[in-house]
DNA sequence: GGCTGTCCTTGATTCTCGTCAAGTCAGCCC
DNA sequence: GGGCTGACTTGACGAGAATCAAGGACAGCC
């Protein structure tokens, strides 16, 4: 019975929705059956590759996404060329600068990653609505605005090679959050520029801390981005914890 | 008339808010005369000297409090003591972290400062019923990120010399908002240690670079503290735009 | 197989900023 | 006045990261 009902309670989400993070630790998780069919309407997904960029400078915001799967960038430029990534974003995250344009920030597809994207419109509106989907963004924007500020030390505090273990950590704990093992093995998002950006770092010196770290065993690396962290423990030692 | 229906109004007004910026361009804002009146009896005011704790990491959060006037400093340190400076706020900002126990950050008075304190139930309550008031917090939060992400570019793409005069005219645009001429004079809330702490420098390289601008002409000091700078447009460029 | 381009690593050198150590200056107490 | 303190400045030196320059490793392509 509880099986059934569970089927007919299915069948009133979007079959876009049904599998999707979104509805349970994003944003959409606000919002009822009803609401998520009428959004669903007016939404559109889409894959891209690495590279892509999903919102520019130039590029007027017309639209909000969620991320489905994959990371996304967000970085900044000076007028010389100097860049500066200041923050990453994974599923399920909301993707838009609410209410404003974007300040300068732009968001840029760092390995293949499918969003959902509905008009900008109606997700202003349904937040008028719906406290509740306002709540959800407060709660998201909390959790970057601590984020940020936890990287402002990594970047104003660290050495290069803590920066580089603390960036290692980060990918660890972001691509597998309620992992309970001191081990894990995952693929980095990026390029050594990139992360080199991300760090305030050139990319020399992100390669020679990474080559320091493998010689001392604190990670193995295969094919330049496959990462194995025998002992996370010793990572977060090497990261300045 | 219209005179005696603003005096009618004010009088319902607490006169604790009455000349309270938070009224304005705070979250105060999104509260009735009814509410606010209602939060007043339970909101204290104190005026606090420069080091004082505000927000510690041992001690929890039992209150929020809005900035009346001075300057905040929030800030995070490594366990071997290392320490950076993640966020400055002023007047009428809005000081706690809802919904969450401060993520390892301590907030301390920078300068004199005056706050007015409620208790976190009070608030919370007022925010599941007032929605204004959840978006207004959301508000300010949208642009704390933006401005700690303009400061991460700083921490990890600026040079020495850049990151002192970005600093400079940081406090410049936040002790006058609405300055339009070329030419300011203030006082800095802090000491080198802290703007070092604020940049990811030393505070030697910090007087260095302060010398060097003196030198330039591009700033004026008197008592170490006591900054004019004649030329903005000047400034910036020295900042990196 | 060789060719090309991209991404990454490694080495040699330079330079910015941190470290260590004096030295200056204003305020304060006696 | 004299000495003390704390905040800041200045100088000499060295370490760590940037810069400049080759040199692999690997995939795609002919």
């Amino acid at each position: 019975m509880d099986i059934q009902r569970k089927d007919v309670h299915n069948s009133n989400i979007p079959v876009l929705c049904q599998a999707c993070e979104s509805r349970h630790r994003g944003v959409c998780g606000a919002l009822t059956n009803d609401q998520l069919l009428q959004l669903s309407q007016h939404s559109t997904r889409r894959t891209v590759e690495p590279g892509t960029e999903l919102v520019g400078e130039s590029l007027q915001t017309k639209s909000y996404s969620n991320i489905i799967s994959g990371v996304v960038k967000l970085s900044k430029m000076m007028a010389d060329g100097r860049q500066q990534i200041v923050g990453l974003q994974f599923a399920p995250d909301f993707l838009g600068r609410p209410f404003r344009q974007e300040n300068g920030v732009s968001a840029e597809a760092a390995t293949e990653v499918k969003v959902c994207s509905f008009p900008k419109a109606s997700i202003e509106r349904m937040i008028r609505e719906m406290p509740e989907l306002e709540h959800k963004l407060l709660e998201q924007t909390l959790t970057e605005l601590d984020e940020a500020r936890d990287w402002m030390l990594t970047l104003g505090r660290k050495t290069a090679g803590e920066k580089v273990a603390s960036f290692l950590l980060l990918i660890a704990t972001h691509a597998f959050p309620d992992n309970e093992s001191d081990t894990v093995t995952y693929d980095l998002p990026m390029s050594r520029t990139d992360i080199a950006d991300f760090l305030g770092l050139t990319m020399e010196t992100v390669s020679r801390q990474l080559t320091k770290l493998r010689k001392e065993d604190v990670i193995r690396i295969v094919n330049n981005r496959h990462v194995t962290v025998p002992d996370l423990t010793r990572l977060s030692e090497r990261a300045g914890f």
